[in-house]
Parts: C-alpha cells; structure tokens; sequence
DNA sequence: TTGAAAGCGCTAACAG
DNA sequence: CTGTTAGCGCTTTCAA
C-alpha cells in the first residue's frame, strides 16, 4: 500500500480545481488571475486558493497563451552565448524578465549571422511575445522582417541607423571621448585605433568616438585599422598593422577587449612590453580583465543595465505600444589598471 | 492602393492556407508534418507546401503544444548566467538543441538556490518538456520534485548522490589526478587544495580525487580547506589559510579557477609569488585564464561537450523513457601553462 | 488518400 | 458575483 502522501504526481488542470471546489472553472480563473481576482467573493477566492494550492494546480502557460494570445515567452537572439562579453547583458534580461513574470527562450547565433532570419522565425513561432535582439548590424534585413512581422523588438547593445528599432547601448562616443583623453593626460600623442567591424553600431559609433576625440584633443598623428570580428585574432591582426607604422604609435585604443587582448599578442609578438613601449586601452570590462598582465585599463560599459532596461522597455513596448522609437543610453566609465602609462622617451 | 508585394504582415493559419489549396485543414497539417506527409499524394503535399511557402506559413507552436502535449521547449537552470564558466556548457546546449528542433528557456538562479524551487515550477507551467539542471546540490529536494512531476530531467556538470537523475559531467577524479600527478613531477611535496563546497558533486568529488592522488603519489604533507563558493573572495580567504601553515605548501590546486584567482590574491597578498614561491593548478579553464600573470595551468573540462551532451540524453529520454538514469563523463586534460614551477629550494 | 469531428486547457464575452 | 458558451490553432482518431 502506498504510504505516499506528498505531492501529486500529475499536474491538475483548472476543471479539477473546480469540481473539487464545486465552482465553474472560469470562476477559478477569474479567482486565481491578479486582475480579475476582485470579481469574486472573497471567501470563495480563498478557498478557490487553498484549493488549488494542495492540488499543486499550476495553470497551463501553454493553453491560456492560445486563448490569450501570450506566452509571456521573450526571444533573445545572442550574437555568441559563449563569448564572455554576453552573459552579464543576458543576466540583467533574465532578472528584469524574470520579475515581471515573463522568462528568456535564448537562441544562439554562434557567430553566423545568416542564421539570424531562421532563428528569429523560429522564435515567432514559438510564440514569443516580444525579441530582444542582440545581433544586429546597422542596416540589418531583420529590422524589416521584426517590423512586417509586428513584433515587439528592442536592440540591446546595437543600433539600426535608422532608428527603427528601440535601442539600449552604451554611450559609445563618449567611451572613446573616456580612453582618449586619458591617454592625452598620459602624454600620448600619436594614438592608433583598433575599430571594429563597420557594419555594427558599435564598431562604427565607436571609431567615430575616437576620431572626433582625437581631433578635440588636438592630436595630430593618429591611425585607424579595422578588425573584421570582434575576436582576439583579428585584434592581433590589426594590431600589427598598427604597430608597423612608423613612427609607432605609443599607444591603441581598441574597440572593445577581446580586441585589446589581440594587441597584447601583437605586442608581445613584436618584441615590446605593455605599457612600457605600447598602452593600451580595452572596452567593455568583460569579466576579469583585471586579472591579465598588465590589468586591462578599459571603458566600463554597464552591461546588466544594457539588459535590465532592454528587458523593460520591451515589455513596455508589448503591454502598452510605444508613440515612439527611442534610445536608451548609458554612461560609460573609464577604469584605469595597469596597461596604460606615460608613453617611452624619444 | 498597396504596392506592398513584399512578405505578409500577418501570421497565416492552417486555416488560411487550406482554404487557398482548397483542401482541409488537417490535409495541410499533414503534408506539413514531416511524420505524416508520407500519407498526402505527392502532388497535393507539393502544392500545399508551396503556397504555406508563399504564404509564409508557420504553424503555431503553442496550438501544436496544447494539442500534442509537446512545446519543444527545454528549460535550463544556470547556476548564475553572468558567471563566464557557465555560457560554454549553455552554448552546447543549445547548440545540439536548435539541431534537434528544441529550443532553451533559461532561467537564472543568481547564486541563490532557494528560487530554485520557483523556477523550476515556472519552467513547467510554461510548458518545458524537459529540464537541464546545472544547479543541483548532491542532495538536492528539486530532484526529488522533478521525480514527482515526471518531468525528464539530466543533470550537468553536477551529479546527485544517488544518482536518481542522468548526469552529464567531467571526470573529476582524474582530472585531479592530473594535477597533483603534474606536480608531483615537478618536485612538489607539500601540496595544498582549495576544495569547493561540499555538497556540490564537483566540490566533493574534486576533493575525494584529490586525497586519493595525494595518497597514491606517496605525498604526506598535504592540506584541505574549504571554500563555501566558487568565488575569487572565498578562494583567497581559503589559500590564505593555506598559506599560514608552516610549513607552507609549495601548490595549491583550486577545485576552480575561480578559486584559483582568489588564490593569485592571496599569493599577492602574502607578498609571495606565483610560480616562484608557491604553485597554483586550477580547473575548468575558463574563457581568457591564459592571459593571466601568470597565465594559469588548469585541468581542461569539455563544457561545450558536456552542454552538448546533456541535451542529447535528455532528448533520449523524452522520446524513448529512459531504462536507466546513467552517467555520461568526459575526460578532462591537463593544460600546463605558466602558474606551476619547480617548488622553490629550501 | 482525404475529410469530419473532437478536444487539448484555458479565458473572455455575455447573461443572469 | 458566478455560470454558460464559445473558441484560440492545431493534431488525431475515425470514417469514407
């Protein structure tokens, strides 16, 4: 015989709360749903609750998402889950979300962008009620699609050029306006650039930061080389080409970290020491940096905050629709370790 | 008048696209369904198929789910997202499930383990039809919970002591073996671990392979301390205590590499250095620890194969019930790098 | 090989 | 304040 007098085994469903109640199941809805709760006799809500409550009765997302048209499911498109620069945005998402009682379906792009249209198609599918898009380029085809298709979408750590799209960046401008003046106070005055790919907002944002910084500044030697992905390769890449100009820069800005941590490679690999002969300045402060040699001087950007206010202004956008597209910014601050310094004699 | 001739703005039905083929609709559901469209003439399913195509037809996942009792939603219980061990294992998760037609529900603990609880019932009254848990303590009451409500579950890079549930992880027995093996051939006698909390598989069985290596090498000084979380701050306060033996261990092997960075602190701290005065093996080998000063000699663990791994298994299992729970493991790898040296002389 | 009919579990008019 | 009715979009017997 069974001894057994926990927890039900099989998910009840609200006609079960109902007869054990001996009310109508939309009675039971009505009594279990925060804004229709009202509509019934208190004592009969509660014992419509205590009911439900020993029979474990959780209403089924799946079928009240049919009849509702929501599955308080939120699509995030990442760029590269494993790339350590994600996760804190990814975080800050899931704990707003979270909060609000809607829950991250996270699909990853590994890189490969022409999977961007399928897996956003996917995601309709499923039934997401709104997509957080961490993936797109400037003029991205998925902006058209998101808006064809009517489906709340906000960008988080990207923009469209067309502003088309609710956004949430960071202040990329004033991040390079951050690295460059620091390295002017330093002393530097022939500064190069690591851009990153031209086709997102923030490589482009970010080397139109550094170019207008550089010209306030009064900086006369300056240079510029793209890297094609934001990867520590391509920084390194990049890097060299920098550092075979002549004269050699004495110090790099780099569009964002993994960038940073290519140009220690470059230097490393043309037999000179950061910062002794090369400073070096990273963006984002991805996850301990702090610990390298040299410790990474670098542009803070407030990632759990790019995804909490993400994660708010699209649930915003889905419960109330918005008058308008707008931006929201973060300031940026500059953390200043050890791989900057004075530039070299000579 | 409308010269859109570009996609349709609005999700087609079943409905819809049977009526322009003229046949019913569960002839379309049919030629759609990859199981059944064997049973539509060729022509017909040919016919349908193109105009969903024009159409732009996608079945609603959520009506399907309430049908079949199938969302193709997998839910994943990270142990805290923002922590950059976890993305590689969450990468392969959703790697092989995209592959398979699954997509990840990803709710986030934030290191606090009594939500624990909450999520998990979140995730399966959203419809999951599994559950990857990366979170669970080796006795842990959500298994139990999962057990109750029948849901299929695997646990990865954990394991459960009575291993109720399949498990996906690393050896880590031998990856301890490894470590202590590799510095036993250096010359170390006097070796230190910074074990991990007890009531996580990898805590526990990380210390256990570690005495057993200590035992089987013929070491005799040998010390445990125990750090209450994967944390720098918890691994620096434990490898000081180490460190204020006499005498003092010449290695430390940290159940983590983040245990490993807080015991670089310590190391610092104490006005040491590593690898000159005291040794230091990590484990996981996470994102960028080659970049340390120095960079870190940690025991490799194949995250995105275990992420990978699980998803399989758990897919087995809500496809074909599962004869038995089992254990998958994967072979760790020594990575040696520049934080293990020749003990000091003396 | 196709159509008809029923129903997954829930919520939202509409009555009363 | 509560019950009745209908239906979200799909799949799956069953029957033809």
């Amino acid at each position: 015989m069974k001894a057994d007098a926990s927890r039900p085994t099989k998910r009840a469903t609200i006609k079960e709360v109902a007869e054990a109640c001996d009310v109508h199941p939309s009675t039971v809805s009505r009594a279990l749903n925060a804004a229709t709760a009202r509509l019934i006799a208190p004592d009969v809500a509660a014992r419509i609750r205590s009911v439900a409550d020993t029979l474990g009765y959780r209403p089924n997302a799946v079928a009240a998402g049919l009849r509702t048209g929501r599955s308080r499911l939120i699509g995030v498109l990442a760029p590269d889950i494993s790339d350590p620069g994600f996760p804190p945005i990814l975080g800050g998402l899931a704990e707003e979300l979270g909060r609000q009682g809607y829950v991250a379906v996270v699909a990853d792009l590994e890189g490969d962008g022409a999977r961007q249209r399928e897996l956003v198609d996917r995601l309709i599918a499923q039934g997401v009620d709104g997509l957080v898009l961490a993936t797109v380029r400037l003029d991205d085809p998925i902006i058209r699609r998101c808006l064809d298709a009517r489906i709340p979408a906000v960008l988080v750590n990207r923009a469209d050029r067309r502003g088309r799209l609710a956004s949430v960046v960071s202040d990329d401008i004033k991040g390079m306006a951050l690295a460059v003046e620091h390295l002017v106070g330093l002393g530097h005055r022939r500064i190069g650039h690591i851009a990153g790919p031209s086709d997102l907002s923030t490589g482009a944002l970010r080397r139109q930061g550094f170019e207008a910084a550089i010209v306030a500044a009064g900086v006369e030697d300056s240079a510029v080389e793209t890297a094609r992905a934001y990867t520590r390769a391509e920084g390194k890449a990049a890097a060299m080409r920098l550092l075979a100009r002549a004269p050699r820069p004495t110090a790099i800005v780099a569009a964002n970290d993994l960038l940073a941590l290519g140009a220690y490679d470059a230097i490393a690999a043309s037999g000179l020491a950061c910062p002794q002969h090369v400073s070096v300045v990273g963006h984002n402060d991805m996850p301990y940096v702090d610990m390298l040699a040299p410790p990474l001087t670098t542009v803070r950007i407030r990632q759990r905050d790019l995804g909490r206010a993400a994660a708010s202004r699209l649930l915003e956008a889905i419960t109330a629709p918005p008058k308008r597209k707008q931006q929201t910014m973060f300031d940026p601050q500059l953390i200043v370790r050890g791989s900057t310094a004075k530039p070299p004699r000579g």
